[in-house]
DNA sequence: TTGAAAGCGCTAACAA
DNA sequence: TTGTTAGCGCTTTCAA
């Protein structure tokens, strides 16, 4: 039997199976107990409908019921493991709740963010995950004040009123920092992400105590970078290496930034570890098969999207409003073997 | 001002507008030249709808038109780079036509991705572009007789009168198969995906003829795998290189399979390429980083995603019925360095 | 135990 | 140039 050009509706369920459309509804949505309908007439129902190959329209009832068993989540680039990752397990824990999710991606900018949250509530989504862009959280915050429920990962804001869930950043870093300044490097350039986002300034914090508590003093001239991109990591250690041939390590804000510094590395013909030891945030299921197996303060990033989509929907779930809180997941640090002792300790 | 507790509705802004709805409607849909409305009448209405932050319901619009703005992307694993990248490229080719895509994880099971169609449909979503897990496509070809326009990407059926987009599987692995050749291997294990999925046996198709023109004769025991994964590829590697120590050269017919390879390698003490040569399909933003940078049969991911986008707004477009095709995108043997030729070679 | 009917917010045909 | 109204497919109140 051939699909119908034109989709069934509740009303040609109903009318061959000689009930009112609201027996129909009532018999399809389980509700035959409740409103007590005869055995008889609700297995005529299901049959009809089966025969019939009726889906109800979510259209129609989402109309109605003011649900629309949607998920909205927005990720600045769905082509980065990391937020693909995110954007996975939302997907699947929303789907085991019944809910669909709407994937989108800002590029990486506060404006196409902002823009696609619009049609995403135009949607009637019932819920957002949002990985930000991470400079601006004005749009967010009114998603909040609209009462629909809304998680922020990662990228998070400080002094904000919203559910976030990220790692610890501070914590991760100053771990990795502490490693190369045990193993003897002084000289570290540190490869960062985007300015102004609190994991990329978490992370320097997290770097920098690990510098006070070893007594090195931390130059700041040897930051270099302007996103968590393969090319900003590329940019930046090429600069760096050509301008201080003294760096004997490399501290990297994420895994794009750490390819592009192997690349710049292997161009300029400095041999990773023994010329230059390099460590990376993030983690990605290739690390331990790269040219050099990288050490990495690795984040957990199933549990982050995990997390997220546990809190959203036990928001959704609540009818009453929600305590916002800022969840930390905690990192790992890996030490594979990008990390050895400086040249000069070893001739020495 | 705090946006209000319900949502500002198109009647609210005609009242406050001092007009009908329906003029609210048309100023709001641009339609004002075309009915000829006062300049007056229409900025009045653009002023209060956006002093009202009115967003119109897309869920009413779509009862209404019988239009979602809605695509539906189901993969297999999200998880992996190269379905992630069919999902970000037609995420955002869809954006450029107003259109906003539901993404769902089949997880390798046509059962689920049968049902996720299901609800999908049930959304009305306007169009489906399917990375399909391969075995079965009955429930792809009724989503195709419902009219539903739906394009299908990577995994392809033979005779099947849908929308097709691939790679030319065959001769990409006939490159690279013939190159292994040249190199004087002789006994070459191959790690095979998931078999009876196109891809597979294209692939392994490719590779007999590479084998046949060599003159070599293809035994068939030398293949292992039943998925396109990495658990797959290591248990077949491990498998093989203990049952076969003969074998000089692994062919892994995707990615997950020859970093499963690598790993078993590795565990095994069997140096690559030194003592194993390895070439691979698929590729991956990592692969030239890799303990051995991989030489690949490249896939052009981003087109194929975009050529699928592209065929599917067509579609979108076209009123009229159109012609179903398979398109096959052009692979690239890129030769990085995990072949070289058998160590019996060498030392004769 | 069942049915009639209102109405969700919008568009579009028809009327004025 | 503007307004009135039907109706998309569904859920749910109210009535029987």
């Amino acid at each position: 039997m051939p699909a119908p050009a034109h989709p069934v509706t509740l009303k040609n369920v109903a009318e061959a199976a000689g009930v009112s459309v609201s027996v129909a509804s009532r018999v399809l949505n389980g509700k035959a107990k409740t409103y007590r309908i005869s055995d008889a007439t609700e297995t005529q129902v299901r049959k009809v409908a089966q025969s019939m190959a009726f889906q109800p329209s979510q259209v129609a009832r989402s109309l109605r019921t003011k649900r629309s068993g949607l998920i909205g989540v927005v990720v600045p680039d769905l082509s980065n493991p990391f937020f693909a990752a995110i954007a996975r397990e939302v997907t699947l824990a929303a789907e085991t709740d019944g809910y669909s999710v709407i994937v989108a991606d800002s590029r990486e900018t506060t404006e196409r963010e902002r823009k696609l949250i619009g049609e995403l509530t135009a949607r009637q989504i019932e819920g957002l995950v949002v990985c930000p862009v991470g400079i601006d959280s004005g749009h967010l915050i009114e998603v909040h004040q609209s009462k629909l429920p809304i998680v922020l990962v990662d990228r998070t804001f400080l002094n904000c009123d919203l559910m976030q869930v990220t790692s610890d950043h501070r914590v991760g870093a100053y771990h990795a920092a502490a490693l190369l300044l045990a193993q003897g490097h002084r000289t570290i350039g540190v490869l960062q992400g985007l300015p102004g986002t609190l994991p990329n300034e978490e992370r320097l914090a997290g770097l920098q105590t690990a510098f006070a508590e070893a007594e090195v003093v931390f130059d700041p001239t040897l930051v270099r970078g302007d996103n968590f991109t393969e090319r900003s990591g590329y940019e930046s250690t090429s600069d760096l290496l050509k301008s201080r041939p003294d760096i004997t390590a490399l501290f990297a804000l994420s895994t794009p930034n750490a390819m592009g510094a192997l690349r710049a590395a292997t161009e300029i013909g400095r041999r990773v570890p023994d010329e230059l030891s390099i460590v990376t945030f993030d983690d990605s299921p290739f690390a331990d098969l790269m040219q050099v197996p990288l050490s990495t303060v690795c984040q957990d990033v199933s549990k982050l999207g995990v997390s997220a989509s546990k809190w959203l929907i036990r928001m959704l779930r609540a009818k009453r409003a929600y305590q916002p809180a800022l969840h930390e997941i905690k990192t790992t640090l890996i030490d594979r073997h990008s990390i050895v002792p400086p040249p000069r300790l070893l001739s020495s």
